[in-house]
This record gives structure tokens, C-alpha cells and sequence, in this order.
DNA sequence: TTGTACGCGTTATCAT
DNA sequence: ATGATAACGCGTACAA
């Protein structure tokens, strides 16, 4: 546990000034090669590491950036997280991670935590609650650029990435339409959030655009959890006429549903076809297949962080664009083939 | 972007000394209660945020974690890192996160880059490739804890936190045995890895201890991602005779495992029983539900950051034990059932 | 090409 | 209960 090895200590031991130092470590072009050559060498051999809290506090910032997740444990977000960290990694930041666990409350928390760790720029992925963006102003006001991704919200100064939520929802519903279903269910989340409002809408889009009928009823909110799919399906076969199609806004809850649809002797697809969203493991292992969009998570969190290196280092209005949109694309599989005409698998790019 | 509020400006303001203001902040007990009251509203009124490089310089600590996981996009590594992260948040800990994609060049360069972060203490799962723990010696001999989860090594200053892997590899064994396997195929990764070494130990030694023979042959050693499962299985069905029983070191890799070789018309649980471990989701997806070991991903998680804790208040040599071993179980499902008399589920706490 | 001197914002020490 | 001062280690404007 002995002192640390700072630049002075290497100055006196050279009999350099700790300028020269400083400036030879960081690769400064107006140092004698030969004097860096000496400099790393002694840097090396006397134990030196760089005090990067000095430099930051010096240089007033942080190579950190922040990110504010709703959930770690879902494979969806360790897939975006995996992206950035290999982004990040690349670029010599450090990613600083925190959860909100789907309440307002702490991502009030994390937000401040994350302020007042200086962190050069916030990535947030919003929880199930959160209403208003005030708790991101002291950001904003700061020009520290936030990014939201995939649960965005509408923000001037703030750029967000999503997929179209909309339209893949729309295709979702048109292939179960296409397949036969008149009567089709939308399982979904807290409409607050757009991933569920969209997906919502197109849902509704796609049946009145092929004259179905739209009725509130076949609306189920929940949570989305593994627990929520199963009492979903209770509340599915206590309908009357049962649907015939079931289209769910994640394959977790998707899947659970189905199983649970299964054990009450239900025939997917035949008596009721059914499509998940997000195109997880889990839906390659169902039986059976689960018919999925297919949601580039890893991709999703390359982008948001390479966008953020964009707005950390280049102009401060260098931003590509209010909204990234990434493509997803349905991925056929056998839980909504009615016509095992069209077995073949296909993929409809968005 | 307005100039950041300090101290200074509050204590200009409120007439008082900068020592005061960063006491109160502090919640010093030796600040009058009124005076602490006026400077608490005057920093809120003023948008003051505590500068945390300036406090870690002078503190020569960080309240930073640092984090070396495999991947971050596994279920098991994801359920850690969410326990983790709760602990970290409600102690006012940072995490900073980083991932060495099971290289050790990676693993190195991310262990200089938190040394460099100054992280308060540091959290390890090895990567496949890692032999030697040379790359730590720079934070233990500094003092910095270093502790090892899942994927462990011994060191003498480094407290490691597992679960039994041998005991659990023994009790799957035996219990394929017991549905009257005879002649049992393990699948498993990286021998370095404690891991996979101790599961393969307990494999053994049940197959010993139950007058069965051991084979290398029977042993496969691969990745444990999804499509080694199907390599593997391509493997398996090439074996004459055909086994009568595998056990898998993953879920991921027992089910695309278990799914190859149905596709190959082998009945599971019939022809074939099979065991995976880590009971994720996928487990209890897969048809037939697959038997595994529960591994308490966020426990681990939870503990390992308490212990780090410890070491960082409590007195250096409050190390719990260096060793922690958490409580796993075998859960039987139907992919190893073969007497379907005994089909009830049961749990074999280990 | 190298050096001097100061400031980043906080907290520990010592004094009052 | 409060204050003056120095120090943490680095980077940079300015000087040489």
C-alpha cells in the first residue's frame, strides 16, 4: 500500500519538469522522442498509473458515460448493453450502469447519481412510470447529451433510437389477418411508453385497413412479464367467442401465454395463431416456433453509443438526426402458419 | 452552459468559509443546525452539484466498483449484475462495467482500465482463456480487494464466491444413473475454468462411485453456446452405441442440444435423458422441460457485492471466509425422467 | 523543445 | 461552531 507514483516523482527521478512529464505521456507531438522514450520507460518501471480523477477534475470531464436501464435481467437490454460496452470499450470510455427497475422514482435517483458523476453523456432507457423528462433537464441545460433508446420519449435537443414500432406491429397483424384471423388479441405494456403505443396503433391500423372490426376488449395491458402471460391467458379462454389470433409485445410473456394456452388444450396455430416481439432465444425453443419481430438489441446499443461519441466529440450540433430508426423484421415461424401451405419460412423486411 | 455553482459561490454568498459549506454538505455534526439549514437551501436554490473527481482526489477514493464479466449478454451474468447493481446503488456505489468476451487480452486491458479508474474494489468472473491471475497483482498488492465469482481462482488475499459445481455435477449424475443410464455423455467447457473442471469431477466420481466407467471419449469439450449444443449432438449421434443420458454444463447448450437431437428422431427423455445447468428460462421452455441445477445468478451477485463491501468499511481483515459457497438444487423436470413413475417434481437441495 | 506557475473543487489539519 | 490554508495530481497558458 505504498504512495502512488505521480509525474513529479518521475520529473525529480529524470530531472525533467513534470510538464514535460504530463505532456510525453499524453503523446504530446512537441516532446523530443528520445525524452518520451526515456519517460515511458521510467513511467514503467517506477510504477506509474495516471490519476485519471486529477485529469478529470482538471480537464472537466469524465470519459464515463451513464446508462439508465429499466431492467439488467432481460435478455433484450444485456444485448443492448453488450453493444455499447464493446463501443464504449473501443473508444476508452467507461459505462456506468444503473437500473430503475421500472419506477420513477429511482430513475430519478440514477439520474442525479449519474449528474453528479459528471458523466459526459446519459443513455436512458425509460421505466414503465415515467411521464415527464425534468429529471434529464439538468443534462440537457448542461448541453451533457442524453440519448434514449428503444423506450424513447420526444425531446428537442435529445436524439432517440428506436425501431418502427408501428409498422412491425402493422406486419405482425397483417400476416395473422393473411393467415386467416379475424378475432385477433394484442397483449401489451404501459401505453405510456411508445414501444407499446405504437405497436398498439399498428395493430389497430392493420385490422381496420382489412375491414376488421377494432374493439378495446381484445386490449390487454400488462406487465410483460412471464407471470403476466399466464393470467393473460386465463383472461384469453374465458372468452367468447375465443380469439383466434394473439398478437403479444414480447416473447417472454408471449411464450408463457402459449404454454399456458397449450395446457388447456389449445391448438397453436390452429385454433389460435400466435406472434411474439423481440425475437429472443426463448422463441426458438417454444413448441411451437414462435413467429417473432426480430429486434437488433446489440445493434441498437452500438448505434446509440456511437451517436453519443458523434455529440461528445464532434460540433455540439452534429447531431445525424432527431430519430434513428434501425430495421427489424418479422420472422415467420410455425406458431402463426394456419396454412401449412406457406410453410416455408420467410422474412419480411421492414 | 453556465459555469458549475461551488462551494466558494455558496460561501460568498451566504458570507461563510468554504470549510463550512462542504461540512454542512456533509451533514458534519459540528455545523449549527441552522446555519447547515440555510446552506442546504441556499446549494438547492443555486443548482449546486457536488463535484465528485474534486471529492475523489482529495479522498483518494472513488465509491466506484469495478465489474469483469465474460459476456454480458448471458441470462446467468445478467441476473448477477442486476443483484449486483442493487446493492452498489442502495450503498452508494457506483458500478462500472466491462466485458472481456472471454479473452484474456481483453480481461487485461480491462483490469488496467478500472486500475487506472481507481475503482474502490473490483469484481471478476475469469474469462475461458485466463491461467494465471498476474493481471490482479497490481490492485492486491495496493490493497484494492479483488474478488472472484462463478468462474474463480485461488489467491491467497482474494475471497471467491461459488456455488458446489462438483456436488451439483454429482447429484445430476447420479440421478441420470438412477433413471438407469448407463452410459452418460458430459458436455462442458473450458477446463480451466473451476466450473467446468469441478462439474466434470463430479460427473466422475458418480459415474465411479456407482461402478460405472469413466471414458474421455464420453467427454465433449466445447464453447457452451447455442450452436456447440448442435455440434455437439451431431457429435453424439455419430457414437455407437448411442448414450443413454447427457449432462450439459448449460442450459443454452443443452437445449439446442436437446432440439438437435429430436429433429434426429430421438425420444427425450426416452432414448436419450438429458441435464442441463443454470436453470434459465429456456429450461422450463423447452419440450421436455429440462432438468438442471438452480444457480442463484442474482444471489451471487448480491452476496459477492456485500463481501466487497465488508472489505471496503469494515477493518482489512474482515474477510468472511475466502471461500463462499452458495446453495444450488437440482430441479428435475421431464427431459431426464425416464421411470414416468416418478414424475412428480421434486427438489434435491444439495 | 522544455519549464514555471497556477487552477480545477474538494477536504484535512490546525487554529480560533 | 467556524475559518484559513494547504494539499490531492494533473494540464495548460505563458514564458524562455
Amino acid at each position: 500500500m505504498e504512495k502512488d507514483i505521480t509525474i513529479y516523482d518521475i520529473a525529480r527521478e529524470l530531472d525533467l519538469s513534470p510538464t514535460t512529464i504530463s505532456r510525453a505521456l499524453n503523446d504530446h507531438p512537441a516532446v523530443n522522442k528520445k525524452t518520451k522514450q526515456r519517460i515511458s520507460e521510467a513511467a514503467a518501471q517506477m510504477g506509474y498509473r495516471s490519476n485519471l480523477f486529477a485529469s478529470n477534475l482538471r480537464r472537466q470531464r469524465t470519459n464515463t458515460i451513464g446508462l439508465i436501464v429499466p431492467r439488467l435481467d432481460s435478455p433484450f437490454h444485456s444485448s443492448v448493453i453488450a453493444g455499447m460496452e464493446k463501443v464504449a470499450n473501443e473508444a476508452g470510455y467507461n459505462l456506468i450502469i444503473s437500473q430503475s427497475l421500472e419506477t420513477l422514482q429511482k430513475e430519478i435517483a440514477n439520474a442525479n447519481t449519474m449528474f453528479n458523476s459528471r458523466v459526459d453523456g446519459l443513455l436512458v432507457s425509460l421505466s414503465f412510470e415515467t411521464e415527464t423528462l425534468e429529471h434529464f433537464e439538468n443534462f440537457v441545460s448542461k448541453g451533457i447529451p442524453v440519448i434514449f433508446y428503444d423506450r424513447v420519449a420526444e425531446h428537442k435537443e435529445c436524439t432517440s433510437i428506436v425501431i418502427d414500432n408501428l409498422q412491425a406491429a402493422y406486419k405482425a397483424t397483417s400476416h395473422l389477418i393473411e393467415q386467416g384471423c379475424t378475432n385477433i388479441v394484442h397483449i401489451t405494456g404501459n401505453l405510456k411508453r411508445n414501444v407499446y403505443a405504437d405497436r398498439l396503433k399498428g395493430f389497430k391500423y392493420a385490422l381496420i385497413d382489412h375491414n376488421l372490426p377494432f374493439s378495446e376488449e381484445n386490449v390487454i395491458i400488462s406487465k410483460m412479464t412471464e407471470e403476466a402471460g399466464t393470467l393473460a391467458a386465463q383472461q384469453i379462454l374465458e372468452m367468447d367467442p375465443l380469439p383466434d389470433g394473439i398478437f403479444v409485445s414480447n416473447d417472454t410473456c408471449a411464450v408463457s401465454c402459449l404454454k399456458a394456452l397449450k395446457k388447456a388444450n389449445i391448438s397453436i396455430p390452429r385454433d389460435i395463431a400466435v406472434i411474439g416481439f423481440n425475437n429472443d432465444a426463448i422463441s426458438r425453443v417454444v413448441e411451437p416456433n414462435l413467429t417473432t419481430i426480430n429486434y437488433p438489441g446489440q445493434e441498437m446499443g452500438e448505434v446509440a453509443l456511437r451517436v453519443l461519441l458523434l455529440q461528445l466529440n464532434g460540433s455540439r450540433d452534429n447531431v445525424p438526426s432527431n430519430t434513428i430508426n434501425l430495421r427489424s423484421e418479422l420472422i415467420i415461424r410455425e406458431s402463426s402458419l394456419k396454412s401449412k401451405s406457406n410453410a416455408k419460412k420467410k422474412a419480411v423486411h421492414l
